[in-house]
DNA sequence: AGGATGATATCC
DNA sequence: GATATCATCCTC
């Protein structure tokens, strides 16, 4: 069983904290049965310049969570359906989150995790994870290697075309030809 | 291409 | 208080 991730590994540059984010260990213990997955797919929300990021529209009961401390989970319900799941990044007031949209199965995983939506009911992620601390034990990330920088892709993120000129930009990160990558 | 389904932001 | 919109997924 490998370490927790730190708050001093989300208290960074939030590109930064995304692009090393791949590779690590998503788990969620329930029960005391640890389900799993490798992140492999993720994308940056900046702040509250960045058009695409829930926190342009500045700081609300919603987006609370978001301004908070590094290192705490942002889940939201989304389209009525679905939950997605973001990880706090840069110094409190900030604003800024990496969006989990992938994991590559690891132990204990039913269903697909291919999608924000899909990884967040394979871990049994919704409303109540809002807020959570990921330095917990039943709620976290585990550091594992990471992913080399020739192996990861940059794209513009997906579904944000209302976004303007944020929606063009290289946000999206995910490990090449890695098959479990939601849009590839 | 379109529908499901509910929270939320943004208007009155 | 109404309504438009949504960082999705599934089926057609």
């Amino acid at each position: 069983m490998s370490a927790r991730l730190e708050r001093s590994f989300y208290a960074r540059d939030t590109v930064v904290a995304a692009r090393d984010l791949l590779g690590k260990l998503l788990v969620r213990r329930i029960d005391g049965v640890a389900l799993s997955g490798r992140i492999v797919e993720v994308e940056a929300y900046l702040g509250p310049h960045d058009l695409a990021a829930h926190s342009s529209r500045g700081r609300t009961a919603r987006t609370a969570v978001m301004f908070g401390p590094p290192g705490y989970a942002y889940v939201y319900m989304i389209y009525g359906l679905h939950y997605c799941m973001n990880v706090v990044t840069e110094p409190e007031g900030h604003g800024a989150a990496v969006l989990l949209r992938a994991l590559e199965p690891a132990g204990n995983i039913a269903g697909r995790t291919n999608g924000p939506a899909l990884l967040c009911r394979a871990l049994s992620i919704d409303r109540r994870l809002n807020g959570h601390d990921l330095l917990s034990e039943d709620f976290y990330i585990a550091d594992a290697p990471p992913v080399p920088a020739n192996r990861i892709a940059s794209r513009p993120r997906i579904g944000v075309d209302y976004a303007g000129r944020w929606a063009r930009r290289l946000l999206r990160f995910y490990e090449k030809g890695n098959s479990f990558v939601s849009r590839p």
